[in-house]
DNA sequence: CTGGTGACAGACT
DNA sequence: CAGTCTGCCACCA
């Protein structure tokens, strides 16, 4: 494995594309389903490169805690919290309402 | 090549 | 129980 995986990035898309409507998860979910459990860093890391892919809802994509930590770099703080409720996800200072109850794992559905 | 960073997570104090 | 710290992997300068 000498290259460091150019596609690692468009796996993570891959997963978060798959992510259905009005679900959310975590970024080391992502992580474990990719094999990469320990670099749920990366995964967030992929995230920041999604900027612009509509068909990477970043939005849907949180922290363990439910926490929309990366609601600092969708350029509008409050556009990630709107799309999130747009679709039935109820948000409260910036964390997930029932996170776990919407919460998706790539590893249970796929 | 080395060092530093980062939208996390888990373990420790 | 809450705050702090490291580990981990990939990318950028």
């Amino acid at each position: 494995m000498s290259d460091r995986d150019p596609h690692f990035f468009q796996r993570v898309y891959e997963v978060v594309r798959q992510v259905p409507y009005g679900r959310v998860t975590s970024y080391g979910a992502i992580a474990r389903y990719l094999g990469t459990a320990r670099s749920a860093r990366v995964v967030g890391w992929a995230m920041n490169q999604s900027h612009g892919m509509e068909d990477v809802p970043a939005h849907r994509v949180v922290n363990r805690n439910g926490l929309l930590t990366g609601k600092h770099h969708f350029g509008g703080t409050r556009l990630m919290q709107q799309l999130l409720e747009n679709e039935g996800v109820r948000v409260v200072e910036n964390q997930v309402v029932d996170f776990r109850r919407h919460y998706w794992d790539p590893g249970e559905e796929l």
